[in-house]
DNA sequence: TAGGCCATCTGGTCCT
DNA sequence: AGGACCAGATGGCCTA
């Protein structure tokens, strides 16, 4: 069972590595490419960025005028102090020649120019990221700072997974995705996955959203939880839609695809090709809700996970509830994890963490 | 309009 | 000396 556990998450954990290692290596390129961002400065750019730093440069220039102007003045004031006042101490001010003040300039710009590089491949390397976390939208893009938060948390839900070996509860799974994230992205995250349990639904009851689900070590039970959309008259318990026990996956990580037993659809547009997150967001949540169906704007908004905005009781729940926040709060704040509880350099052994997580 | 997010510039520090 | 990294400052854009 656990082999199977392995080949089931492993792929994850190993998507999410590849993930960092790929950043730093060929996909940064073709990541510029695609967003029109060449990886070397061009001559547009170049003229650009002259353009858009006309007033520092101005001030740099300045600068040096100020520079020049200080050493009329010290020299004036070696003349002034020629006779009484001692001179000053320390290493003396080159003198700024215009070829100085050139090559000053020309260090500057291309100190800046590595600054823009060195940040176009850390964003690269951020939209790598947000294409393996388990909610993934091109139109809708997590934040860094939420993206990093998430990512954490799910690195930490996939180790939790492998840890005990067993599928978590939706709940558990959704709020260990959660902890700290904003509340925005709280629900999006929550909307993320249970938009993945109404899928099935839907399909049985279309309501015009297209939604694709990658193989996922999660499955997502019906029951797990109640929410509107979930107990509305479409929703069908035991109806088929749902096929968590696929004679090819067991007792282990189902992957849940939708009703038929068909793959997901690749071919789709959305579909990012090899990276393939637990749950894919797609059009139903893209475009800051203003491509969203009615309806899924509807049950966006009105969903807020019980587990995690409600009185709903939170004993059994791998977060009490001074760990099940109502979002706002930011991580850094309240430490989330082994943050609050573990201060190792290094990965923290996973019996403490475990022993965290069920606390 | 305030606040969040982002890109960019810039100067400082550390390392090779 | 030059590059990498970092953090502060600044201004633009977008949304509630």
């Amino acid at each position: 069972m656990l082999s199977r556990l392995f080949s089931e998450v492993l792929p994850d954990v190993q998507r999410l590595a590849a993930g960092w290692v790929d950043d730093s290596e060929s996909e940064d390129c073709k990541a510029k490419e695609d967003d029109h961002e060449p990886c070397h400065l061009g001559e547009d750019e170049l003229d650009d960025n002259e353009a858009r730093e006309g007033s520092s440069r101005a001030e740099s220039e300045m600068a040096g005028d100020d520079d020049e102007d200080e050493e009329g003045e010290e020299e004036e004031c070696g003349e002034e102090n020629g006779g009484d006042k001692p001179k000053k101490r320390g290493p003396k001010k080159r003198q700024m020649t215009a070829a100085r003040l050139e090559r000053s300039k020309l260090r500057r710009q291309k100190a800046n120019a590595r600054e823009r590089t060195r940040m176009h491949d850390l964003n690269s390397a951020l939209d790598n990221l947000r294409k393996v976390v388990p909610c993934y939208s091109k139109t809708q893009k997590l934040s860094k700072i939420e993206t990093l938060r998430l990512a954490k948390n799910y690195i930490w839900a996939l180790g939790e997974i492998l840890r005990n070996g067993k599928r978590p509860d939706v709940v558990s799974y959704v709020q260990t995705l959660c902890k700290g994230l904003s509340q925005p992205t709280t629900n999006l995250v929550a909307g993320c996955l249970q938009l993945n349990t109404r899928n099935f639904l839907t399909e049985q009851c279309p309501d015009g959203a297209r939604f694709h689900v990658p193989s996922s070590p999660f499955s997502v039970h019906p029951y797990s939880y109640q929410c509107s959309r979930l107990a509305s008259p479409h929703y069908q318990p035991g109806s088929g839609a749902l096929n968590l026990r696929g004679p090819s996956y067991g007792s282990g990580y189902e992957a849940v695809y939708p009703p038929g037993g068909t793959s997901p659809d690749y071919s789709s547009p959305d579909y990012e090709g090899q990276h393939s997150p637990p749950v894919c967001l797609n059009g139903g949540l893209s475009g800051r809700q203003q491509e969203s169906s009615e309806t899924d704007r509807n049950y966006h908004y009105s969903m807020h996970y019980s587990g995690l905005t409600t009185s709903r009781p939170t004993h059994g729940l791998p977060f009490g509830p001074s760990g099940a926040r109502s979002g706002g709060a930011h991580s850094e704040n309240v430490p989330p994890f082994h943050d609050a509880h573990l201060h190792h350099d290094r990965a923290p052994p996973y019996e403490d963490l475990n022993a965290f997580f069920h606390n």
